[in-house]
Parts: structure tokens; C-alpha cells; sequence
DNA sequence: TTAGTATATGAGCATATGTTCAAATAGTCA
DNA sequence: TGACTATTTGAACATATGCTCATATACTAA
């Protein structure tokens, strides 16, 4: 946990009771940084559109390309980011890679969003 | 509903019929749209540092700048944002401006999330 | 092996983002 | 009114991001 240190900060403190609670229940560092990380990869159209087309059946490269009038090395680049963060896995068939959703939570994620703004 | 358009689209095809079902039950572009805005929000370890702080009580500028050990000025460029969102209102008492969480969805978002990533 | 196809990768580039700094507002209190 | 405080704002700057283009890799089939 951070923990506030009057001598360093030099900055006003109008309520240091307020400030030191917020402190002492805020996320754990790692926490944040993994949050920070999984509302990224959803933080862009392509991406999305990516994860949610995957989600009911796998897709192939070209296949994304065309639905997302992209190039095919643009969707590439997104799906290397999506697999580094384990959000979509491949499963290879000759030359041809299909991807689809490996993490269920995401498209979840994504639903419950959807509804909120729905409404 | 984005609509597949062969004749202008020049990319290969390998599987045609899954790329206009993938199109048929892609999600209104507004949706996207919003979607994205929403996690771009969260996409920021400042932003979500507010955003958590401000769920449990409300916090002014100065105080949130001490927690997060960070200018006052970046700070409020970051509530200006989260504002013109609507994921933050404030409350003025004088000079003191207090911020608070606006929207519960939000603080929501950000539990299910944690929890996810938990196990 | 060789040609061909599907995808991945790296460099480069334009735009977006987050912070700092200096200056402007807005409210308070003498 | 005028000094003071809390916050906002705009410009500037460094870094991050998403795409394109050219090239490399991996698998297939002749």
C-alpha cells in the first residue's frame, strides 16, 4: 500500500484524515497496473470489434480484415496484443490461424457495460 | 448495422458466410463508440485511482493531488475528463470544490473486474 | 525443392494521451 | 475593494498508440 509521507509531499492538505483513509483502502499497486492493462485492450473500437466477433465463433485473420475493412497486418498487430494479454488463443489448421475469445470474463465485461449504458 | 460491401472490399475472402453473420451481429457503431469511451476512461491508473477513491467518499483537488502524489493541475485535467463522462459530479462549499462519484455503474465496472482478475 | 498462401513482424509516421508550467477564474474574507 | 485561496485552463512537450508498408516466417502442395 503507498503510504503518504507529509515531510516528502509538499502538496496542500486540506482534510489529512480524508487523504490518509483514501490511502490506506486504496488498491494494491499490481491491481491497478492489471486494471489499467485489461480496460486498455477494451479501450479501442478495433479491439472490441475483434472480441466480440470472436466471442460466439472463431475467426480467421482475413475473415477480421474484411469485416473490419482493415488491412490484415492492422488486425495481426491487435491480435498479438489481445494474445499477450491472454484475452483470444489460435488454434492452427494448416496455413490458416482461427482465433477465438479465451477469456469468458471479457465478453461478460463487455456485456454488463453494454447493458449499464442501455440504460 | 455495417453491411459487407464485396465489390469495394478487396480483401480475401476465406470464409464469406462467417464474416457476414460476424457483421450481421456486430454491435451498433454508437455502441462501440461508447464502449471504448467508457474504457478508455478506465484505461488510466490515474483515473482509476480517482475513480476508487471518490466511490467510498467524496475528495477535493488538493486532496486527491496529496493521495496520488501528483500535481493539482493534473489532476483536475483528469476530473475534467472524467466530468464530460459524467462518471464524476461535484459539490461546491465555498472555495472548495468536492468530487464524488457519479455514476454507481462505474465503481461497479471496476469490482467485477478486480474480482475477475482475482482467480 | 519451389512456388504460393496466410500470418507475423519491424520500422516509420501521424495522432492521441498525460503531465508540467504559467496564467486565468471564481469564490472568501479582511 | 483588494489580497488570498482553490481550482481551471491552455500551451508545450514527451511518450504511447494504431495504422501502413515492406519484409520475414510458416505451412502447403506441386
Amino acid at each position: 500500500m503507498p503510504k503518504l509521507n507529509s515531510d516528502l509531499c509538499d502538496c496542500r492538505l486540506i482534510h489529512r484524515h480524508v487523504v490518509e483513509e483514501a490511502i490506506a483502502s486504496s488498491l494494491h499497486p499490481d491491481e491497478i497496473t492489471t486494471l489499467a492493462q485489461i480496460f486498455k485492450a477494451l479501450a479501442d473500437e478495433t479491439r472490441l470489434k475483434i472480441l466480440w466477433a470472436v466471442q460466439k465463433r472463431e475467426m480467421c485473420v482475413c475473415d477480421l480484415a474484411a469485416m473490419l475493412s482493415l488491412s490484415e497486418s492492422a488486425v495481426s498487430h491487435q491480435l498479438r496484443l489481445l494474445r499477450n494479454l491472454q484475452l483470444v488463443s489460435n488454434r492452427r489448421d494448416g496455413v490458416v490461424l482461427y482465433y477465438r475469445l479465451a477469456d469468458n470474463h471479457i465478453a461478460q465485461l463487455i456485456r454488463i457495460t453494454l447493458e449499464h449504458l442501455r440504460d
